[in-house]
DNA sequence: ATCACTAAGTTACTTTATGTAACCAACTAT
DNA sequence: ATAGTTGGTTACATAAAGTAACTTAGTGAT
């Protein structure tokens, strides 16, 4: 055994990151406010896993909702500081993509 | 619909790492070269998904597979140039998860 | 009033991914 | 001959994700 134990804060940044379409719906946030029905359409998500990605981000203090009562109501999400401040990972993702994934 | 589409490259990038323990392979492999046993109880994996994670990461070229007829034969997975450029985006991750991710 | 429509989900059901544990081949040491 | 090792694979069980229909509350059109 070489690494007993993995750095807990680590694995567990990991694993946030490890669920399918987190990473894109923080992408997808870093643009700015948004609504469900955009970010389902955005990134091709199906209605129900993101309702689930959203109340994880949630509850982990990455995203916010907030319910405006307009008629109809309109909920928007938007993210956190520690949201926003996951752009130096999305940022590293992308400039990564952009040396070393070739096209097609 | 604000983005019809997201950077394709980009968009790979993601989708590789959102496979559960992609992460963690490669950081493990950041370490250096690795057997598959030790993978496997470094970071918790099964073997059939640790087997099929490193066929992905090896067709992806990010990861390079030796066989060293020893006996029992040896096999050494290590990152090649373009796996360890991925190190950008670990160490962003970790930096990240030490500045917001509280203990326990 | 009745019908159709919208946003933001939820529900029931199907398909895919992952986990578990047993097994295998080729060899070695006892 | 028997047991042990490495690097897997296989069959079966459970969890996660996809699909499509449905819901609730309100609005506007007929």
């Amino acid at each position: 055994m070489k690494q007993p134990n993995i750095c807990p804060k680590f694995e567990q940044a990991i694993s946030l990151l490890s669920k399918r379409w987190t990473g894109l719906v923080i992408y997808q946030l870093l643009n700015g406010t948004q609504r469900f029905n955009e970010l389902q359409s955005a990134i091709g998500v199906s209605g129900k896993v993101l309702s689930d990605r959203l109340k994880d981000l949630e509850q982990q203090g990455i995203v916010h909702r907030e319910v405006i009562p307009d008629t109809p109501v309109i909920i928007q999400y938007s993210l956190t500081t520690k949201g926003q401040s996951m752009q130096s990972i999305i940022q590293s993702i992308e400039s990564w993509s952009q040396d070393w994934i070739k096209p097609e």
